[in-house]
DNA sequence: TAGGCCATCTGGTCCT
DNA sequence: AGGACCAGATGGCCTA
């Protein structure tokens, strides 16, 4: 499976960067004239204020790359290194005077530096976009953060590993809890809509009867952070989990669980699974509760995705049209799932589930 | 307006 | 020597 993954994803990524090295050639030496031309007149023009220090050094050795033009400056840079003010001769390179050739050349130097450092951080991006198509759920408008993408995948895998590890059929319930262990609540949400499961039901059904998978210090009883994710708590993001406040309130009406369909009984053991460095699951940070309107409420549809449907109907959450789940005592906002997909739109998540003791 | 996220620049360090 | 990698700084954009 992560060998499958590595092929997927490195043919992508080499072939993201080549689109992009293409596509932004031009753009990169626009780019570079207009922001560069700052950057170097504070190269030419400030007073180095790190005198003496490792900066002062190191631009000395950086300009040790000289060439024979450069030799005639040499005589008249001797007499700089004689304290002429009286300081103590300072040990090592001597600091030459930045003649403008000098000073060219450094520009030189710094902008392509920029531009490799550019490149390199772009392939970075690429990278991290072809990872976002690879977890368990990928939206097009609404970009998993950096970090989330690399906490949602660090997840994912051990969530495989852990299938493969017991090579039994999970629960559903189990393997969201698995994949979302750190997760922002926004980002919660996305997965579990993805994976059609109220958020909720398994932030207040941690484990399914009899199940042996219990998150310890789970992020989602106590949240002693308040985490939040400006980039996908946008409005269509505005959880359910806002509803859900472990301060003190109690929201216990409502709540249904949804389990798998004759789904067995997990037999999650995981000892490695760490637990989550990152800030945990927010259960109200920097949430509002939407409540959606009433029209909406009322409004019972099927969840679809794009050329996914649901053969089960018992998976099938009643949501309304803003993700707001209908005919419950709480709203339930999930992700707007027309640009919402399982990756590589796979079939329904217990088909998902299950293609991964096939493969 | 504050905070999160991001792109970019920059200098330092390490490696080839 | 030059490139890759890294981390800090900075400013812009977006959202609550």
């Amino acid at each position: 499976m992560l060998s499958r993954l590595f092929s997927e994803v490195l043919p992508d990524v080499q072939r993201l960067a080549a689109d992009w090295a293409e596509g932004t050639e031009n753009e990169d030496s626009k780019d570079k004239v207009g922001k560069h031309e700052a950057c170097d007149l504070d190269d030419d023009d400030l007073d180095d204020p790190l005198e003496g220090s490792s900066r002062a050094e190191s631009e000395m050795a950086g300009d040790d790359d000289d060439d024979d033009e450069d030799d005639d400056e040499e005589a008249e840079e001797e007499g700089d290194d004689e304290n002429s003010e009286g300081k103590p001769k300072k040990r090592g390179p001597k600091k030459r005077k930045m003649t403008p050739a000098r000073a060219e050349r450094s520009k030189v130097r710094r902008m392509k530096a920029n531009t490799r450092e550019r490149t390199r951080m772009h392939d970075l991006n690429s990278a991290l976009d072809s990872l976002r198509k690879v977890v368990p759920c990928y939206s097009k408008t609404q970009k998993l953060s950096k970090i989330e993408t690399l906490r949602l995948a660090k997840n994912y895998i051990l969530a495989l590993g852990e299938i493969l590890r017991n090579g039994k059929r999970p629960d559903v319930v189990a393997y969201v809890q698995m994949l979302c262990k750190g997760l922002s609540q926004p980002t919660t949400n996305l997965v579990a809509g993805c994976l059609q499961l109220n958020t909720r039901n398994f932030l207040t059904e941690p484990c399914a009867e009899g199940a042996r998978f219990h998150v310890p210090s789970s992020p989602f009883s106590v949240n002693p952070y308040s985490y939040r994710c400006s980039r996908i708590s946008s409005p269509h993001y505005q959880a359910g989990g806002a509803a859900l406040n472990v301060r003190g309130h109690s929201y216990g009406s409502g709540y249904e669980a949804v389990y798998p369909p004759g789904g067995t009984s997990p037999e999650y053991n995981s000892p490695d699974y760490e637990a989550p460095h990152s800030p945990p699951v927010c259960i109200n940070g920097g949430l509002r509760q939407q409540e959606a309107p009433e029209a909406d409420r009322n409004y019972h549809y099927s969840m679809h995705y794009s050329g996914l449907t649901t053969s089960r109907p018992s998976h099938s959450i009643p949501y309304g049209p803003s993700g707001a789940r209908s005919g419950g005592a709480h709203s339930e906002n999930i992700p707007p799932f027309h640009d919402v997909h399982l990756h590589h739109d796979r079939a329904p998540p217990y088909e998902d589930l299950n293609a991964f003791f096939h493969n």
